[in-house]
DNA sequence: CATGAATGAGTATTCATTCAT
DNA sequence: AATGAATGAATACTCATTCAT
C-alpha cells in the first residue's frame, strides 16, 4: 500500500509540474501556437507521458483552465467588522470595487480570457462555463458589499444584480478592457472616484448621494 | 499608360477579392484556422498571386482588420434635427445608446475583436490600434450626444469624455461581454432604461434627473 | 516445493489469462491492431508481466497461434463404424468434405490465417508452419477416408495424397477463399454434390462412379 | 496552354513515381508497416506532394490496387486459332491452366492478396472488390475455354461457371495456397496432369475422357 | 506577371518496450 | 516477482511559404 500512495505522491507531483508547465506556454502563446511537445519539455516528461495524464490538448487546456479558478476562497472578514463598526460606507465600497480591480487585472487572468476568447467556436462550452463562472464570482462579490450597504441603510434598496452589473460594467471599461488588448492599465484613483460618485449618484441614500459632487457644482 | 491604369484596376479587383476572401473565412474560423490555400481559393487567385498582394498571413490579417473599420462615417444629422426640435433629451441619449448597442452587437465585429484579442500577443500594436479606433469611435459617438446635451443644459457640466466611457462601460458589460464569451446578448429594455437612469442620476439637470426613480422611492 | 508449485501453477493461470486475452483481441483486431497494453489489461496483468511470459509481440503472437492448432483430435470414430456396417461410400465421403467445411469455416480459423498470411514476411516460419500444419491435418482427414474407401473397394487405388489435396482445393474454393476476403460463404448442398461427383467420376470405380451424373447423360 | 500540358505530363510521371515506390514498398512490408514517408523518400518528393495526389494512405493504397489490375488484355488469339484448326484438346485446357498458374503464381499478386486480406477488416470494400474482381477474372478466362470446348463436342454440356471455379479451386489449391504462406510453389506437371485428367473424368466427352488413365487401370 | 506544384518543418497522438519501486 | 509509470521513436497528416515555368 506504500507503493500506491509513492506513486500517487509522484503522479501528482509530475500532474502538477506538467499542469505549470502548459500553465506557463498556454499563457504565453495562446492554444494553438502551443505545442505538446513544447509543454512536455518544459514539464521535464515526455510526451507520452503527458497524454497519460491528460488524454488530448483540450483536455490539458481545459485542465489548465480549471486550476485557474481554483482560488482559495479569500477572507472577506475586514467586510463584516468594518460595517458593525459603523465603517465609511464609501470606504467600503471603494474596497469592494478596489478588491474587484486586483483580481481582474491580474495578467493571467487576463491572459486566459484572451485565450478562453480565442477558442470560443472550438470549445463554447469552455467558454460559457468560464463567462458564467467569472462574471458571478466578480458580481457577487460586489453584490455581498451592497447588499450590506443596502441592509445598513447607506444604499437605498434596489435590484442590485443588476447594479453591481452595471459597477462591474464600468469597472471592466476601465481596467480590464484595455488589458484586453494588450494595453497596460492602472487604476486610476479619480476614475475609480466617479465611478464610485456614478454608483451612488444613483443608488445612495440622501447622506451618501450628498458627499462626492460634480465640480461645477457649488 | 493605358495597360497600366487598367493591370493596376486588375490587380485592386483581385486584392479586393482577397481581401473579401480573407474577410470572411477569418470571420467564420478565426485567425489559426483558416489557412492561406483556401482564401486563395476562395478569392479566385492562386497562392502566389495571394502571396505578392499580402506577403504573410499576418500582414493580410492586419489589412483584413483594417478594412473592417474603414466603414463611412454614418450621418447622425437625425440628432442635430432633433436637438434643435427641442426634442426630449432621454430619447436622444437613449437613441445613443441603441445604436451604440447596434454597432457592438454585430456578430462580425464580435468576431473581429475575438480574433485580435487572440492574436494580441502576435500582433500587439494591431491590437492597440483596434482597441483605440474601436473605443475612441464609440465613445466619441456616445460623447457628441452627451456634448450637445450638455450643450442644451439637458446635462451638467462634466467630464464627458470619462462619463462617456463609464456609459459605454455599462452598456458593454450587457452586450459585448456575453457576446464575447459565445453567448446570445439581446438588448433588454429594462437593462438600457437602468443605464440611463444611472448616468442622469449622476450626471443630469435637476430636470432630468428626477424622471426615473428607484421603485421605492415614493 | 510446495512454493515453488504454487507459483508455478500461479504462473501458469497468468500465463493461461494472458494467450486468452491475446488471442481474443488478435482475432478480433488483427495482429498491428492489438495493442499489448490492452491484452495486459484484459487478462488482468501489468505489462511488465506480460512481458516477463512472452518476451516481445511478435513471440506472443506465435505463442497465440500455437494455442489455436493444440486442438484435441477428434475421434472419427463414426467413419470406421459407418465403413464395416457397409454404409453408403457417397454418404460417408460427403460427411468428410463437411465436416473439412465445418473446420475450415470457423470464423476463428479464417481470422487467424488471414493474420498468419498477414505476418509472412515478418514471421515466414510461423506461416510455414501454419500451412504445413493445417493443410497436412485437412489433408490427412480426408486421405484417411478416401483411404478407407479404396481399401473396401468404393475407390479405385490411386495417389490418395494429391486426390486428397485436389478435393481440398475444390472445397477451399468454395468456401474458404470467400471467407478470407470477408465474404460470408454457405455450404451449397448443390456444390457439394458437385465437388463429389467430379471426384467420384475420376477416382470412383464402376459403381460409384455412376451414381450421379451430369444432366445431359442419359 | 503549352504549360498545362508540361504540368500535366510532370504530375503524371510523378504520380507513377509514387505509384510505382508506394507498391515496392506496400508489397514488401505490408499495410501497416509501411509509412508514408518512406514511400514519399523513395518516390523522391516531399510527404506534402504526396498528400497532394492521394489524399490518404488508404487513398494511395486502393490506387496501389487498382494499378495492380490494370493489367493489359492479353492476346487469346491462340486459342481460337487452335480450335478451330482441329488443335489438341487437352493441349488447350493445359494451356488455359498454365495460363491461369502464371496469373497466380506471380509474386506480386500474391502479395497484394495477401495485404488486402490484412486489410479485410479495414478496408471489407476493397477485399471484396479485388475477390470478385480476380476471382471473376480467373474464372471467366477459363470458362471461355470450358465453353469453346464444349461447343465443339470436346467436352459435355454442364455448368461451366462451376466447373471452371471447381478448376480454379483445384489450381490454387496447388499454387496460390502454398505461395500465400510464404512457400515457393512451382507448377509439377504431373499434379497439373492429374488436374486435367479430374476435370475431364468429370466433364469430358468419351473421347477426351479415355485418354488419360489411373495408373492402375488396364 | 500569374500560376499551381512543391516543400520542410511542423502537428497531435500512439505504442512496444523498459525501469524504479 | 510484480507493478504501472515512463519513454523515444514513430505515425499520418497539415500549412505557410517559395520556385520553376
Amino acid at each position: 500500500m506504500d507503493l500506491q500512495t509513492y506513486r500517487r505522491s509522484i503522479a501528482e507531483l509530475k500532474q502538477n509540474s506538467i499542469l505549470a508547465s502548459a500553465r506557463e506556454i498556454f499563457l504565453a502563446r495562446g492554444y494553438s501556437r502551443s505545442g505538446m511537445a513544447d509543454i512536455a519539455r518544459q514539464a521535464d516528461v515526455s510526451t507520452a507521458t503527458l497524454y497519460k495524464h491528460f488524454p488530448s490538448k483540450e483536455n490539458l487546456f481545459q485542465a489548465v483552465v480549471n486550476t485557474c479558478y481554483e482560488t482559495p476562497p479569500q477572507a472577506d472578514s475586514a467586510l463584516h467588522a468594518g460595517i458593525s463598526g459603523g465603517a465609511d460606507p464609501h470606504g467600503l465600497l471603494q474596497q469592494a470595487i478596489e478588491a474587484c480591480i486586483g483580481h481582474e487585472a491580474d495578467p493571467a487572468h487576463t491572459a486566459l480570457q484572451r485565450m478562453v476568447i480565442a477558442e470560443v467556436q472550438t470549445a463554447p462550452q469552455l467558454a460559457y462555463d468560464i463567462y458564467a463562472n467569472d462574471s458571478q464570482y466578480r458580481v457577487e462579490h460586489l453584490k455581498k458589499t451592497i447588499d450590506e450597504l443596502v441592509a445598513h441603510n447607506h444604499l437605498r434598496p434596489h435590484d442590485t444584480e443588476l447594479s453591481s452589473r452595471l459597477l462591474l460594467g464600468m469597472i471592466r471599461e476601465m481596467m480590464v478592457w484595455p488589458q484586453l488588448f494588450g494595453l497596460e492599465a492602472a487604476a486610476d484613483p479619480e476614475e475609480v472616484g466617479e465611478i464610485l460618485s456614478a454608483f451612488t449618484a444613483r443608488y445612495g441614500t440622501a447622506t451618501t448621494r450628498a458627499i462626492p459632487s460634480l465640480p461645477d457644482e457649488a
